[in-house]
RNA sequence: GCGCCCGUAGCUCAGUGGAUAGAGCGUUGGCCUGCGGAGCCAAAGGUCGUGGGUUCAAGUCCCGCCGGGCGCGCCA
């Protein structure tokens, strides 16, 4: 909020000085407005000083002293500029300029942070998008909040977001599922059958076993083994897609879009897709299999496109697959990939370019696996192995919250470590819980101020002028500041692509509203004060309220 | 071997080329006569893996080395 405004003023400040020969004229550099470490140089700082004199020559402080001069802000909104270390400008933000933020974010309600910057551009975020041959393990978990926050923050940047999940209901993998649910299915039917190489070991595959035996009996005995397994495939994902699906809104995420695999290659779309390749030369016949010049693209090797088999590999229906994303419209593709695809991500964009597609339309966000960690003991997790962790009770175990907060804290460049007996044991120490806690406090007042008849602030319109100079205390500047932040915040956070720094600073806000409240007393019998007061309150549970919903945690009244 | 990522307090992690590197947990010691103590205050704890380089300024950028993760499938 001040930041945006500062930026522009200083901008226009560092253009009339070189107009008028204050300081070398040139190009306008990229400068900073920043919070500085220690806050007692003020709100704000910026080094736009430093670049102009590193830019044009000339002495940093004294180019400092210039802007300062040129810029002569009313003193409403600037209470001081200062020149500053080796050339820095502190801006202290005047108290009424503060005051007006309190009434601007009651005005604004969940309003405040939007912004326009995304001007509609649609983007399309693909995220977990595991293979239907089992529950979501944890690391799901991780890659469903990183998307998930991420999509909310584009939102709230005024991007058009699709969310959406690729089924990779073709090929090996499900065929396998369907082979490991038949083992069962024949044994349980008399017939002994040892699991299939490659196979699910899981609960879950004995279960999908059990209850087609309860519905159709020895049915599917009596059927061609291909005729079989068609079906058991075709159950087997259904139930297993319907699982993720349930466990994925429990955990707060809802898809736009459940893209199937093999729609896509009944549709035909993958066959064209090779054509188009085929037509710009990029594909070349050889061992009598299909490949792809990939090494036209920066990759090590050619791959293959098509096996002899006649099957595709993985890497012409994602090609397809992302054709299919760009022709429904979207300007820009966003998929969370976990590390272990990192090999794919240069492969990917090679075979759009191979179409003339632009790399920069698919952007590709990593993360670090999740590793689960007992006592010190860290966790084997594989579906193969069946040792792995699901989703579900991770979430059953910690709540939704702490895990998706847990998830949202850590940068999504960054291994993470996931203490499951800490999470069981001290739940209760989980940073969300602290965050929570200060809007329950909120609420609290507001709720007692209520019942004591003191009229607090309406969340949308306040005709009646608040007295809010009443608004003095050092921890009530703090505060302000600190609210002041979330349009930044959004904006860095989503064009970054770093949903962590909701959470760093749903803990500032928090802090500096605990802060407050330890020695500034809300309820008051002075009705100014405590109007004002309740304004800053009202402002604070806003701002807290709208952070924790980007995360996709709960805020609540009462804890 | 090649490619990408990570290395910051005892542990888990923040950190936008900028001023004296920060939180949480853990440890130690304080604070409940009015709105929720799931809170507040204070202390201890660091050669930012390592060696160079660029810069007025490097945890941040570049290069080498060490340690760790993940890839380098006709698996998806």
């Amino acid at each position: 909020m001040f930041r945006e405004a500062l930026r522009r003023e200083i901008r226009d400040a560092i253009t009339r000085a070189m107009e008028s020969g204050a300081i070398p004229s040139g190009e306008v550099p990229a400068f900073e407005v920043e919070v500085p470490r220690d806050r007692r140089h003020g709100d704000y700082a910026t080094n736009a000083a430093l670049l102009l004199a590193k830019q044009a020559g000339g002495v940093p402080r004294e180019i400092a002293q210039r802007l300062v001069e040129f810029y002569a802000p009313p003193p409403d909104r600037i209470a001081r500029l200062e020149v500053a270390g080796p050339g820095f400008i502190n801006i202290a933000v005047a108290w009424p300029w503060k005051r007006d933020l309190v009434a601007t974010i009651c005005r604004l309600g969940d309003g405040y942070g939007l912004q326009a910057i995304g001007a509609g551009r649609r983007v399309n975020v693909e995220f977990v998008s595991a293979n239907p041959t089992g529950p979501l393990h944890v690391g799901a978990g991780r890659n469903a909040v990183i998307g998930d926050v991420l999509a909310n923050l584009l939102e709230a940047l005024g991007f058009s977001i699709s969310r959406e999940y690729y089924m990779n209901d073709a090929g090996q993998k499900v065929h396998n599922l369907a082979r490991s649910v038949e083992a069962h299915y024949l044994t349980m039917l008399g017939q002994p059958t040892p699991p299939p190489e490659g196979g699910y070991p899981g609960e879950y595959v004995k279960d999908l076993a059990g209850r087609l035996v309860a519905d159709d009996g020895d049915r599917w005995l009596r059927v061609s083994e291909d005729e079989r397994l068609d079906h058991l495939r075709d159950i087997s994902v259904t139930a297993v897609v319907a699982d993720i699906r349930e466990v994925l809104e429990r955990f707060g995420v809802r898809f736009d879009t459940w893209f199937s695999e093999r729609a896509l290659i009944r549709s035909g779309a993958v066959d064209r897709a090779l054509a188009e390749i085929r037509a710009r030369d990029y594909i070349y016949e050889a061992d009598g299999k299909t490949w792809f010049r990939s090494t036209c693209f920066g990759d090590d090797k050619d791959r293959v496109i098509v096996k002899p088999t006649g099957e595709w590999t993985y890497f012409g229906s994602d090609i397809a697959y992302h054709l299919d994303k760009l022709a429904r419209g979207f300007d820009l593709m966003i998929n969370v990939w976990a590390i272990d695809h990192i090999g794919d991500v240069a492969r990917v964009k090679g075979g759009l370019a191979a179409l003339g597609i632009s790399p920069e339309a698919l952007e590709i966000l990593i993360y670090q696996h999740v590793r689960l960690k007992n006592a010190g003991e860290y966790l084997r997790m594989s579906k193969s192995s069946g040792e792995f962790v699901a989703l579900r009770e991770l979430m059953d175990a910690v709540g939704v919250d702490a895990a998706r907060y847990f998830f949202a804290m850590i940068s999504p460049a960054v291994p993470m470590d996931f203490d499951v007996a800490l999470a069981l044991q001290h739940s209760q120490d989980n940073p969300v819980y602290y965050v929570q806690y200060a809007h329950a406090r909120i609420a609290g007042i507001l709720r007692e101020a209520a019942a004591a008849g003191i009229g607090a602030p309406p969340a949308g319109g306040m005709e009646a002028p608040l007295p809010l100079d009443r608004l003095t205390d050092e921890r009530e500047a703090a505060l302000i500041h600190a609210l002041g932040e979330l349009p930044e915040v959004i904006r860095l956070a989503g064009l970054r692509r770093e949903p962590h720094r909701l959470c760093a600073y749903a803990r500032e806000v928090a802090e500096a509203f605990h802060l407050f409240y330890t020695h500034c007393r809300v309820l008051t019998d002075d009705p100014d004060l405590t109007g004002a007061r309740l304004a800053l309150v009202e402002a604070t549970r806003i701002v807290l309220r709208r952070t924790l919903g980007l995360l996709g945690v709960s805020a609540p009244d009462s804890m």
